[in-house]
DNA sequence: AAACAATAGTTGCCATAGCAACAGTTGCTA
DNA sequence: TAGCAACTGTTGCTATGGCAACTATTGTTT
């Protein structure tokens, strides 16, 4: 491996992307008054998709700090989006479910969120994705937990 | 384009590598006493590379925002490794550069980043890495701005 | 049973991200 | 030249990210 290529800055445009990726999204969900960031998104379709999970389950499936799944899902609670409910055997363990009005927000934003999937990848092929899925995979198991 | 494909996570793959990448490198900062934080690492490398430039300069050629870089430039000039130094012309602008002190962190944390990309490119290829570079230049161009 | 370890989640703290509002300066134009 | 637009940078606010310390509960060990 060539000086060159270690020296280039990967880091550096894994974050211009995402950045341009979540600011984008970001703006689409202000400009149709859709009422909830990228990451409160994310946690709803993850809701959505589990039906009942616990915050240890929700910070494993989205990457995410479990004190930072804390203050987005209060957040969550607050808009009346996802309810907590406390587990009757482990009075530790609190399971998190959407709400009807979560159940519809996922409805209403996802056809947007698809929309821009798209446009992100509109000049890209199926190999492309292929690729970049094994390479940031490989990325990841390189990285020392 | 195919709906699985679409609806499959990149975004999430993105941030959960970047995460990842992150906060290694920072474990390895802190493991080793470089008091700094990865983007503050950022900004120094920067300030190395072009010696002598603005807020708005730098902002640029990072991808961050410009309070951001007003707020991390602050710290690092606190920590006596950045310098201000006002434009006689235009008394708007700031010059930013490196201190002594800046070029020492920067010589001395250069080689444990570049091991540490050594490291996360391990399996790969130069190849992979021209694939990497290419498609994320593309979402980055196919999303507007 | 008492002591201790492990687990689930919250809170405090600081750093980064981005928007809006602001102050000061400079350039343009009527 | 007065007024306004554009530019440079800062500050306030809210959200996310991550570490450490904490509470409460449950499981284990002696």
């Amino acid at each position: 491996m060539t000086d060159t290529f270690v020296s280039n800055p990967s880091f550096f445009k894994l974050d211009a992307t995402l950045k341009k990726l979540r600011n984008y999204w970001q703006k689409k969900f202000d400009a149709e008054q859709k009422d909830i960031t990228v990451d409160q998104w994310l946690l709803i379709e993850n809701l959505y998709k589990h039906k009942k999970t616990t915050h240890n389950e929700l910070a494993r499936n989205t990457s995410k700090d479990i004190t930072t799944i804390s203050r987005i899902i209060e957040l969550l609670v607050k808009k009346g989006l996802v309810k907590r409910e406390a587990d009757a055997q482990d009075r530790r363990k609190v399971y998190l479910q959407l709400t009807p009005a979560g159940v519809d927000k996922y409805k209403d934003v996802k056809s947007l969120v698809y929309d821009m999937r798209k446009i992100g990848w509109k000049t890209l092929t199926e190999t492309d994705y292929a690729e970049l899925t094994r390479i940031l995979d490989t990325i990841y198991a390189n990285i020392p937990s």
